[in-house]
DNA sequence: ACAATAAGTGTTACTTTTACACGATTAAAT
DNA sequence: ATTTAATCGTGTAAAAGTAACACTTATTGT
C-alpha cells in the first residue's frame, strides 16, 4: 500500500503469560521448565509469538489457553519489555500478560505435555531473560488491582469460605489480616453473598460458603480489601 | 543464529507520546497537526517507528527528544497497543508513552516545524487510530501516580509558588481542593522547602516561591497529594 | 463427656479526612 | 494620603475510617 512504513525495520513481537493460581494457602505461578530451543532445560514463563492474523492481547489468550486449555480468563497487560538484548537469540519485543485463574479448572494434561509446574511465588527457580522482572512488575500491578477491583474471586473456586478469602488476600498483600476486621469489610459488600452451603472438609463445626455476584457488584461496584 | 524465530512473522513497532504540560492553570498536551503521511492533516500523537539498535524506551525518549530538543524528562510506558487494524495503512504494533514536561523548558521551533501546537486537555480534536485511547489510559495512570509519588514538579518551574502547586493537581483530579488541607499536607513534606524568594507576578502581597528537594525526597520518600 | 479445632462475633481507641472564614499584605487607583 | 482590590496565609472541630483486641459456638473424634 503505502510506501510510508517500508523504511523501518520489523520485529518479532511475543507475548508471556504470569499464571497466578492459589492452592493450599499460598499463590503459585505456573512455569514452564523447557524442553525446547531456546533455553532448553531453564525455567520461563509461557510465551509464545503473535501472528499475523490476530491483536496482542488475542496472542495473550490463545498462549493461555495453549498451556491450560482455560478461555475467558481474567488477564491483564502488564507491560512491555523492549530492550535490544533481552532475548539473546534474536531481538524479540515482548508484552507480558498476568492471568489470574482457579487452580481446580485447567487441563492437566496439557500443562504436562508442556512440561510445566506450579511453583511458590516464595520459591521461584531462576527464571530467562527479563522473566524475574516481568513477574515482579506483574505481582505489584496485581496486588494493587487487587485491592480495589473484585479480581481475587478469578482465583477462587465459584463457593468459597471466607477464611479461604482472607487467606487469599493474606497471600496477595503479603502480610497478616485481622479476622474480625476483614469480615466486617466483606460485610459491607452485599455481592458477597452467603449461601446455604456449608463446607466442612476445613473445620468441624464447618464454614458457611460464599459467592461472588457479578450482577449485584455491578450495581454497586465498590470494592475495598 | 537458531532458525527457531523463523517461522514465526514480524511487525512494525512503533511509540507514541502523550505529552502533558500544565500552562495557565490548565493540563494540556502537546498534539501534531500533521503535514505528512500517512493521515495528513489530522491531529495525532507524536509517534516513530522503534529502530534496530535501540530499546522500546530509547525509542520513546528518541521520539520525545525529536519534538521538544528535550532530554532527562520524566516518561512512564502507558501500555501497548496492538489491534490488528490499528493503522489502517499497515499493521503496527504501538507502544504509548506519557511524558511531563515544563513547558518553559521546550525547543519552540522543533514543535513548529513539527506543526505540533498545546491542546487544552478539555479541548482535544479528534484524533486519528486509537490515540483517544492511550490519551485517555495516559491521563488515570498520570493521576494515579502522580498522587503518590512526586512527579507533579516535572510540570511545573524549578520554583513554585503553593497556589500554582495547588491549581497543578487540582487539574490532575479535575477536581478542586480546599487550600488549607492541602497545605497542611503539603507542610507534612519537609522535601517541598519554601525559598527565599518571593513571586510578585501573581498578587500584591507577593507569595514565597517553593521548590521540590529530591534528596530530601529520596531520604523520607513519602508521598501523598 | 471431654478434648480439639476452626468459625463466628463488638467495642474502643486512634488516626485521618473533611468542612469551614477571616485578617494580612501590598500595588494600583483615586 | 486614603481607599480599593486581589491574593496570601493560617487553626479548629466534627466526622469518618482504620486498627487493636479475646472469647463463645458448633461439631467431630476419642
Amino acid at each position: 500500500m503505502t510506501t510510508y512504513y517500508q523504511i523501518n525495520p520489523k520485529f518479532y513481537v511475543s507475548v508471556d503469560c504470569i499464571i497466578f493460581g492459589f492452592d493450599e494457602g499460598e499463590l503459585k505461578l505456573l512455569l514452564l521448565k523447557r524442553n525446547f530451543a531456546p533455553a532448553m532445560g531453564e525455567w520461563s514463563l509461557m510465551g509464545g509469538f503473535v501472528q499475523e492474523d490476530e491483536s496482542v492481547d488475542n496472542a495473550a489468550k490463545r498462549v493461555l489457553k495453549e498451556l491450560t486449555g482455560l478461555e475467558n480468563v481474567y488477564m491483564q497487560q502488564v507491560g512491555t519489555f523492549g530492550k535490544v538484548d533481552r532475548d539473546p537469540g534474536e531481538r524479540v519485543i515482548s508484552i507480558a500478560y498476568y492471568a489470574l485463574i482457579n487452580v481446580d479448572e485447567y487441563d492437566r494434561e496439557l500443562v504436562q505435555q508442556h512440561n510445566a509446574y506450579w511453583i511458590k511465588l516464595d520459591e521461584l527457580p531462576n527464571l530467562i531473560f527479563d522473566h524475574p522482572e516481568m513477574i515482579a512488575k506483574a505481582r505489584e500491578l496485581m496486588k494493587h488491582q487487587a485491592s480495589i477491583n473484585p479480581i481475587g474471586f478469578n482465583l477462587l473456586p465459584e463457593l468459597f469460605t471466607l477464611t479461604q478469602l482472607q487467606y487469599l488476600y493474606e497471600a496477595i498483600y503479603g502480610e497478616e489480616i485481622d479476622k474480625r476486621n476483614f469480615r466486617k469489610r466483606v460485610a459491607t459488600m452485599d455481592f458477597i453473598e452467603k449461601t446455604d452451603f456449608i463446607d466442612k472438609t476445613g473445620s468441624k463445626r464447618g464454614a458457611s460458603l460464599y459467592k461472588f455476584n457479578d450482577k449485584a457488584y455491578r450495581k454497586d461496584p465498590k470494592f475495598k480489601l
